[in-house]
DNA sequence: GCGGAACCGTACCGTACGGTACGCCTGCGG
DNA sequence: CCGCAGGCGTACCGTACGGTACGGTTCCGC
């Protein structure tokens, strides 16, 4: 039962969404804790219900992490009205914004479940959570790095390579250590850092690819 | 049962090591396929002797983990030669390492154990492989990052920062992908362009924190 | 050769959990 | 008021797996 690509409004009733809503919140406090019997004293349903409306468990845990992977928001930028200014400011907003939820508990505990789900031999969750994770900030960002460069304000070769470039500094070792748990690496501690991470990845980002003038 | 830190040659009798051996075995193969039963039947013993040696199963697999971990091996720099070349070469040979050992299904596969664990409250594996792969590679390279300062070849404020620069510049979100089990991805595939992958990392962290004249 | 320790193989137990069946209640259209 | 669909709660089943017990075998020290 392949579920959509994109979810709309009407995918999921309220009542199911409200399911959808215990679900993650029995996920988040208690990783492997989703047991159907969980939930469905979680969400006061019937667990032939669940059965009903998602197959098995694995239905339950797919349209868990879609409905609540496509929440995410990305940052939406004009890309007529390119200057040095606008995208070191888009630059951060994508830095930002992909810093803020890698750090979220939420964030965590999807890419934890779609991880040991890969673990498995199956990579639907894994595929969910790349789409509207790091391939849906690459979608937005290449335009935007791309259209820098037909403004003279960025070079580069590979739109491809300096979209991960920017990735790799913004993230660092935080995702990865974060899924492993790493006690040195609180949400706050990192929280309280974000704006200056924000700041130092844009610069070497742009010192990196951004013509001279600009830097 | 705290294992130790330290794993030398005596921690475990080689019929012990041919148990964790048949146990990484099915790791690999099949991700959350490490039944007690299994790990038996592989290496020819009997589950009461699993538990006599490893405890429980939690302990078969901190076992396991903490063994393979602590084999990955890590260059060793002569800090006291440093030349632009030679620290050229030693940031290369880093990044070569730590992008091969990423990509070995060996260590995607300890890294999603870990990963499935911490989403069990427990952190015990995550910081196992925490302290032998990011931390490890921070223990090696700092020191000489330090010494490559002192002898006018890079120039940053806080070592810690430019190390994980390094890391992001390098890793990027290969790591992330290939846990997630994204296909477009495949390990032949990084691999192919590991080389190509190392010279750029290492040109980009020269641009952004070598002094000029050793760009 | 003998006793015992270590270990193999297997049978066994208890439990947790995925999945199913069924009885009951509620709301709604006719 | 009746019938029925949707859904709740619970009891139930089968299985997989962690963990234990036990008989049989090998090997080593004495």
């Amino acid at each position: 039962m392949p579920l959509p690509i994109k979810i709309s409004e009407e995918t999921f009733t309220p009542r199911q969404q409200a399911v959808l809503t215990a679900a993650l919140d029995l996920l988040v406090e208690n990783g492997d804790g989703l047991t159907m019997t969980a939930v469905a004293r979680r969400a006061s349903c019937s667990k032939e219900t669940l059965y009903k409306w998602f197959g098995d468990r694995d239905g339950l845990l797919t349209a868990t992490v879609q409905w609540q992977a496509a929440k995410v928001r990305m940052p939406h930028v004009d890309r007529s009205h390119l200057s040095a200014k606008v995208l070191r400011e888009s630059l951060e907003q994508f830095a930002r914004d992909l810093l803020t939820t890698i750090v979220g508990e939420v964030s965590i505990t999807l890419n934890r479940t779609a991880v040991t789900h890969a673990a498995q031999e199956k990579d639907s969750l894994g595929n969910i959570v790349l789409e509207n994770g790091p391939l849906a900030i690459r979608r937005r960002l290449k335009p935007i790095l791309e259209a820098a460069r037909d403004a003279r304000l960025l070079r580069f070769n590979a739109s491809e390579d300096a979209y991960r470039t920017f990735f790799g500094l913004v993230v660092r070792d935080v995702q990865i250590r974060l899924l492993l748990g790493d006690k040195g690496l609180t949400q706050s501690n990192v929280e309280a850092n974000i704006e200056a991470d924000v700041k130092a990845a844009t610069d070497q980002f742009l010192a990196l690819y951004g013509a001279k003038a600009n830097i």
